[in-house]
DNA sequence: ACCTTATTCTATCGGAT
DNA sequence: ATCCGGTAGAATAAGGT
């Protein structure tokens, strides 16, 4: 009864989570002296330029990394894009299959003889001991189902970055490689502001959502990960297409939830569900004809759930009308 | 590892449109 | 006939001991 716990693993805040005490993590005020956000792109952090307090490590570069050896200033980074998506970051050779040269060509049998060899040890340096052979199939799995999920690439470079983290921490040993790339994914989709529910997740993982759960629970405690609890509010998007539901309606939904925010009626609940019955109340204001049970069955939340808060919700969406 | 509490889910039924 | 709303009891999640 005294820790302020925000990261809960299915995104919901907690009873006596205050959001004040919640860093803000898009916010440019530092939430200690509310000093303005400092961008230090060196080190990839975000700081507060008063207090130093650092607000976030480990943010992904966005920009291009370009740079120029010949003369002096212009400091482009030139190549490839280095991504943490590649167990090498994508810096490594390979070597291809066809046995013809950069014309097309057949090689000589001799020339075939030496190709082979040299693929044979290519393999063998570029993914050379058991570790890095995990790296590529975690991050594979991290491709696999950000895509299944519609995560855009800075979620899944963040994934992959937490990944890395977490090998290198040694968390890996005893849990399995499906586990935490996915618990890493769900981390990453939920610093992004583009969260799924842990459900959604198992479904596409290889693994159910219990040791997803484990995995998620022991890397936010060990790599100290500061994930506020979701918004329901990033959840609208996506159930508003997959129900149809038109903007006017969604923009609704949107400002349904801004007001019951304001009263505290999210806290403790689960972000999904009030998601769901926001979308169901803005649905029915704006006469558009939804069920409760389509609705839960979209958001993988139960219709109970649905009406339970889309009562409460429109409550608090009126009273704040009236004022 | 077990216990407590709040929330959500499943199943079910009566009533309304 | 389908949708809504309410309810009981099981299940789950999170925190604490």
């Amino acid at each position: 009864m005294s820790q302020t716990i925000v990261d809960t693993a299915d995104g919901r805040s907690t009873r006596n989570g205050e959001r004040e005490t919640v860093p803000e993590r898009r916010g440019s005020e530092c939430p200690e002296c509310a000093g303005s956000i400092h961008h230090d792109e060196e080190r990839g952090e975000r700081a507060c330029a008063e207090c130093g307090l650092v607000i976030d490590t480990d943010e992904i570069d966005y920009g291009p990394e370009w740079r120029a050896f010949d003369d002096e200033g212009d400091r482009r980074r030139v190549g490839a894009p280095v991504t943490t998506l590649r167990h090498d970051k994508g810096l490594s050779t390979t070597i291809g299959w066809e046995d013809q040269d950069a014309y097309g060509n057949q090689l000589s049998g001799r020339k075939r003889e030496q190709l082979r060899r040299l693929r044979t040890w290519n393999e063998r340096f570029t993914s050379k001991n058991a570790a890095e052979r995990n790296l590529k199939h975690a991050f594979g799995e991290i491709e696999r189902m950000a895509s299944a999920l519609g995560l855009p690439k800075p979620c899944r470079e963040t994934a992959g970055v937490l990944y890395r983290r977490a090998v290198e921490e040694g968390l890996l040993p005893g849990r399995s490689i499906e586990a935490m790339s996915t618990a890493c994914l769900y981390a990453a989709a939920r610093q992004h502001g583009t969260p799924r529910t842990l459900v959604a997740f198992a479904s596409v993982s290889r693994v159910e959502k219990l040791p997803v759960q484990r995995a998620y629970r022991y890397l936010s405690v060990e790599l100290d990960l500061q994930i506020e609890p979701a918004d329901p509010i990033h959840y609208l998007p996506q159930y508003a297409s997959e129900l149809e539901i038109s903007d006017d309606a969604e923009r609704l939904a949107r400002e349904i939830l801004e007001a019951a925010m304001e009263q505290d009626l999210h806290s403790g609940r689960s972000p999904a569900g009030l998601a769901a019955a926001a979308i169901y109340g803005a649905a029915r204001l704006t006469n558009e004809r939804i069920t409760q049970e389509t609705v839960g069955a979209e958001t993988g939340v139960s219709k109970v759930t649905v009406r339970n808060r889309y009562r409460e919700l429109l409550d608090a969406y009126g009273e704040a009308r009236d004022r």
